[in-house]
DNA sequence: CTATTGACTA
């Protein structure tokens, strides 16, 4: 029962015919006649499995059956093999079905390991299953596979299980099973499982060493991971190029640029400086520690670049803000001809949110639904940058489509809806989102209640704002940040409570910074207040002199009330101490291009006609009686 | 006489 239900499916392409192509023997028999016995085969078979040469491949197939080499134990596990390897996991199926798999160990090793190598996990794991239900014993080559099948279909008990049958078959002292084990456990977090494992094997190879290394770099544990990789480098071990990528992504997280150069100079000195995962490993780690140059100049030297180069280097540049050279990569990576995947549009969407490139974004979002990506992948990254896009650029209808078709939402994914709401007015839809979101079960964070109370300040939902600002902590446990005050602070002045924003700013557990100051300033020039204004500005002076926009703000003040002596001395010192003022500019998306205006720049090919429009525009806001603040 | 383990990007 357990066998039909799993397999039916399989056994439809199963039956041995079809795909492989038996006249070829006879027309192109002649490269074979010196191939008198298996053994010769079998190695020709395994060069084409190295070399993934399927044509070849397809031949010997043929010509074995044709001299009745076929259905020993070792064809069937190199054709399986060889087809696998060439990504031909139905052929391989075929041979497996055609051989005498019940009293084989060899064959269903063989089909196993081709599932894992064309990445499925799941009829991996059945055809393991089906082994035991057969009753044949697994052994030594078994194990290693299906252990990283149980840790990929995410089946912790089904490793455990396979740890406790090593005792029974006399394999716990095995490195390979032991390396597997070791990979699976950490992907779990179960460091204390994988350490007992590394602690019992008498003799620790390279493999290992880098399964602990790796496993706790990618759970986070990132001092464990280089106190393991002292402790190789203390067993005389030399490090891999599977130890520099694992060691790298370390010093990438730690922004330890010094740990991360002298790691590049093992690399170039041990010769790994050729293998693509390494150089991608380099670039990340130099674009984390902000050395963007660096990182590309690594990534224009390589001759061979895979898609995790291109996503690698695309990120350095939006990580570092740099949005326009995002783009600009991802059009090169396009030109280049290769196909983004997933991780990609992640990386490349927040960069159109940033410059509110709703179109660009929305192609991204089309290109995505024309080649089903995250689609069956209910990846939850993906979405949340589509709908912050969406959300950022005011298209919170749309937005909302997106978010209530995930089938997974995280915090970040409600954040996201709150926030977006907020922004663009609607508080009460923001608020709504946010008790929805309590009735989900779902814990808020404290960028939850940045939107939450951003939320409350631009709606003017004055009450209710002190409320969350009060509860936070005491009902959701998430402390308040400075973030937190700027929102309320910003919230009560929007509303004329001056003094009860002042009062905040100077009661409030953490130090004021100029942020705090300039919402607080720009709430009391809003409802002209002078002395608290005055008071606001002297403390953003005090805090970032170098700032020319202090400068600014101090001039404007004391012009608001008249005090035109006081403007003059604040230019000079600006002239004095040389400080710009640098130019405001806003942008706009037209068409295919995204247009720059800076102040003061005329420039711009179609210039005349702007400032017509702009004049008309001026003309018709005041005529609705808005007077500019000069 | 085969075969099996470990890596980089959001």
């Amino acid at each position: 029962m357990i066998k039909r239900a799993i397999f039916s499916g399989t056994r439809l392409k199963a039956d041995f015919h079809s795909p492989i192509n038996f006249s070829t023997a006879s027309s192109t028999g002649q490269p074979f006649q010196s191939l008198a016995n298996l053994p010769t085969c079998i190695a020709s078979l395994q060069e084409c499995a190295h070399h993934k040469n399927l044509t070849r491949g397809k031949q010997l197939h043929s010509y074995m059956f044709i001299n009745g080499f076929l259905y020993s134990p070792l064809s069937t596990t190199s054709l399986i093999n060889m087809y696998s390897k060439c990504n031909r996991i139905a052929d391989a199926l075929s041979v497996f079905n055609a051989s005498t798999h019940d009293q084989n160990v060899f064959a269903y090793n063989a089909i196993i390991a081709g599932f894992i190598a064309n990445e499925l996990p799941k009829p991996a794991f059945e055809f393991y299953c089906r082994m035991r239900f057969a009753g044949v014993v697994p052994d030594k080559f078994t194990f290693p596979s299906v252990t990283k099948a149980c840790s990929d279909i995410l089946e912790v008990l089904e490793v455990r299980k396979i740890h406790g049958l090593l005792f029974k078959f006399g394999l716990e002292f095995d490195l390979f099973i032991g390396s597997a084990l070791v990979h699976s456990y950490l992907k779990f977090a179960l460091m204390e499982e994988a350490q007992e494992v590394f602690e019992e094997l008498p003799v620790r190879d390279v493999v290992l060493w880098n399964a602990m290394i790796n496993g706790h770099a990618q759970i986070g544990q990132f001092d464990m991971a280089l106190e393991v990789f002292r402790g190789m480098g203390e067993d005389g071990v030399v490090p891999s190029r599977f130890t520099v990528t694992g060691v790298l992504s370390v010093f990438s997280v730690l922004g330890d640029l010094n740990n991360g150069k002298a790691m590049h100079g093992f690399v170039v000195k041990m010769g790994y400086d050729s293998g693509v995962a390494v150089l991608n490993a380099l670039i990340d780690m130099y674009g984390k520690c902000k050395c963007v140059v660096d990182a590309l100049e690594i990534f224009d030297m390589m001759d061979e670049k895979d898609i995790v180069s291109w996503n690698s280097i695309i990120c350095v540049h939006e990580q570092c803000g740099d949005h326009d050279g995002t783009l600009e990569l991802f059009d090169r990576m396009l030109n280049a001809g290769v196909q983004p995947d997933l991780v990609t549009i992640t990386t490349v969407l927040p960069a159109c949110s940033h410059l509110a490139a709703l179109m660009h974004g929305r192609e991204i979002h089309g290109y995505m639904i024309i080649n089903g990506l995250g689609k069956d992948s209910y990846d939850v990254y993906v979405n949340n940058a589509i709908m912050d896009l969406y959300a950022k650029c005011g298209c919170m209808r749309e937005a909302h489509l997106v978010f209530d078709k995930m089938s997974y939402k995280d915090v970040a994914s409600w954040n996201i809806m709150i926030m977006g709401y907020g922004m663009h007015g609607f508080g009460n839809d923001a608020l709504d989102m946010f008790s929805r979101m309590i009735e989900a079960q779902l814990k808020p964070d404290e960028v939850t209640f940045v939107g939450v109370l951003s939320a409350c300040s631009h709606a003017g939902i004055v009450s209710q704002g002190h409320e969350f600002l009060a509860q936070m902590q005491l009902k959701y446990g998430v402390v308040p940040t400075i973030e937190h005050y700027t929102c309320v602070i910003d919230m009560l002045g929007r509303a004329g409570q001056l003094e009860e924003a002042y009062k905040l700013v100077s009661s409030m557990p953490i130090e004021a910074n100029p942020v705090v100051w300039r919402a607080f300033l720009a709430a009391c020039r809003l409802h002209g207040n002078e002395p608290l204004a005055e008071v606001a500005a002297q403390q953003i002076f005090e805090l970032e002199p170098e700032h020319c926009g202090s400068y600014v703000l101090m001039s404007n003040v004391y012009g608001a009330v008249g005090r035109y002596e006081e403007v003059l001395e604040v230019r000079d010192i600006m002239r004095q101490q040389n400080v710009r003022k640098t130019p405001g500019c806003s942008w706009i998306e037209l068409g295919n291009g995204v247009h720059v205006f800076v102040t003061g720049d005329r420039t711009h090919p179609e210039d005349y006609f702007i400032y017509a429009g702009l004049n008309s525009l001026t003309a018709r806001v005041s005529e609705h009686g808005f007077v500019p603040d000069v």
